[in-house]
DNA sequence: AATGAATGAGACTTCATTCAT
DNA sequence: AATGAATGAAGTCTCATTCAT
């Protein structure tokens, strides 16, 4: 009957099941976030959100599947923007520059579920762990394709092997979950330009005498 | 066969404290590694060095003092290592060439060790985890150093900040823990040799017009 | 036949926490004094009480706080008993007598309890030591008291200094828990009747020559 | 060879085998003392004599032991000093307040003896609970025959009953290890001396009206 | 939708004691 | 006389999960 009120149910006594869904998802992403997975009960996560067990089992059948929703929000939305990222421009110059610059920005907004998802990728089983490490597989792969891309046409160095430099843009990338914080001098913007510049164009003066 | 090698203690049927202390250190390293600091227990690395609890607390007062000598092994390293570079060369260009080397080799020396180091890093309690950490300062401090020499020197560009450039470089680097493998295409140093070869002169090729 | 009283919850299968938990109380009750604190372990304490540790511990935090339970319910008995004393007669002979009576018919009440309190004190620690400590301070400040009462208002004699004179009554009390036994050949108001008399009135015969 | 050197044997390194063995002794005793029985490993006595575990397990064949040697000093200086008192004097009066001063004199002289001997005695087995037991039964059966002559001589009131009084009177001196400080206001004779014109003379003031 | 009592397995750690040297 | 490595049993406590309501 409360069917009709247009999506937003409501509960005769002021109930609030998303709410109390939303409360545990950010319970636990704060307490996997500080103390881990293994290192977090229900216990803590039910308490922190002045909830019981029994409403933790309502909602998750098990610990993991918290963690496994933690996880698919961050690479879903991975996906998306990186999906944004191919269709707005075909030059691979430009396409890595945004890469780096989202992978940013997305650790600045998904702090909590970045750094969930390198350091408790352990804790999802079988299934769970291959959907995600399949996304994640994706991701990488964009970063590869574009850097192939801009070998074969003609803009990168032909001289690197496109993994390993997929790997060690990534790698540069993603570290910053370890080390970023909101309040430091850098925004996430300009790190990425640095970053891509650092990349792109390398450290050295181009004058000065080589080794 | 090894025992015309005069060893210095002698234990009845084989006391042999070292070896049972190294053997327990080495059955924690390999399961730190592949199961995590909270995933493993005791249990566990005793049986798989084929001893007892007893053993292992006669040897070490706590699961998380193994965790701290398995950093420490590794930190230290890296910290010799460091000393060797900056006494071999002056030239930041070679200094951070041999730093990104070092850093890559040891990951392949030091697998079970780097993984443990950067995964586990959480469990280790107050004054271990500042030693550690002090250290770890070290190594970054130093990578920020040449970086930063280099830019005094002229041989690096002066709109990079150097802070951000070495969260670059280490990032990079260290991320290699997580792909990297001894079987692979390449080795260590064939991929320290492109990393460098990235950060220091850029993917692009020099004469293709800019965007 | 007890399901005529209109049980206030009623589980599926006997679940009655209540039930539960008094039974782990009096499980650790027997126990505690039968082989102390340090001797009783909770695997034995939730054997006898046919449970299971689980149980133990989603009843009390800790096995010390059953020991500070069981310490609670027998030193605040002591108190309500003495606050009926002192509203019941003004007399410090009386008052006395009563404190006597009441130490010794309590430890017949509570003998358990009696010698654990006595026995395990070492056992709490801080916050709950002071609280129980500070009971039993106000209990034989009471005993001081009624003796210094005694002694204003002339009815004791002056040359014994009060404190000691409350130590040794209290100790003589007190140790009753040591070897009274309920089948033993005198009940707890005839011993108290001779602790009494022999307190205020002497064991020598009055007439009789002094050394 | 060394044996002529008079009882004080000599070890050729300067091994003193009766040092170390009582350099336990004291460490246990403190121990035992501070920590109870239970709480107190023979790791922390060893330690805290600087001796090893083989040390201690050369000197004593288990842990329960060093408790039996502990209450064995005490119970025995307790019937040796009796043994004086009862050869003294026969008039039940002056044995009385002998027995009321030894006892306290030696709560004293004896006091982490004394603690242990009355908090620990369950720590004892079979036959060595049994030995001291019987001991300590002589020492109260020595009370009550002083007291039961007493009344056979007239001095003391026959209203009363001698274990009764016994009990008091011992529970009166013994539980002064609980609350004796050697820094405190009174001295052991001092205190003595109260306790038997309490007991013997009783607390009120003689002409007072009764109740 | 939510409760909270109960389970049972398993975690880390301690400890008295043994024994070859 | 003394060492210290090793054992193995046991201790306290935690925890994810189940289930009747």
């Amino acid at each position: 009957m409360a069917e009709a009120t247009a999506r937003r149910r409501r509960w005769p006594d002021g109930y609030q099941p998303e709410a109390t869904r939303t409360s545990l998802m950010e319970s636990a992403l704060k307490l996997f976030q500080a103390k881990g997975f293994d290192g977090t009960s229900i216990r803590e996560i039910v308490d922190q959100a002045n909830l019981t067990k029994g409403a933790f089992y309502h909602h998750f059948a098990t610990k993991e599947e918290v963690l496994w929703e933690i996880q698919s929000v961050y690479i879903e939305a991975q996906l998306a923007a990186i999906d944004e990222i191919m269709e707005a421009s075909e030059d691979p110059r430009v396409r890595l520059r945004e890469l780096v610059r989202v992978s940013l920005t997305s650790i600045a907004k998904y702090h909590a579920h970045v750094t969930i998802f390198y350091q408790e990728r352990r804790h999802l089983n079988g299934p769970r762990f291959a959907e995600i490490a399949a996304k994640r597989d994706q991701v990488e792969q964009c970063f590869a394709g574009v850097i192939r891309d801009g070998v074969e046409k003609g803009f990168f160095r032909e001289d690197l092997d496109p993994r390993i430099a997929t790997f060690g843009l990534v790698g540069m990338c993603a570290w910053a979950y370890q080390w970023y914080r909101p309040e430091g001098a850098f925004g996430t913007e300009e790190i990425a330009r640095q970053f891509s510049t650092m990349v792109l164009d390398g450290l050295s003066v181009p004058g000065a005498d080589s080794d």
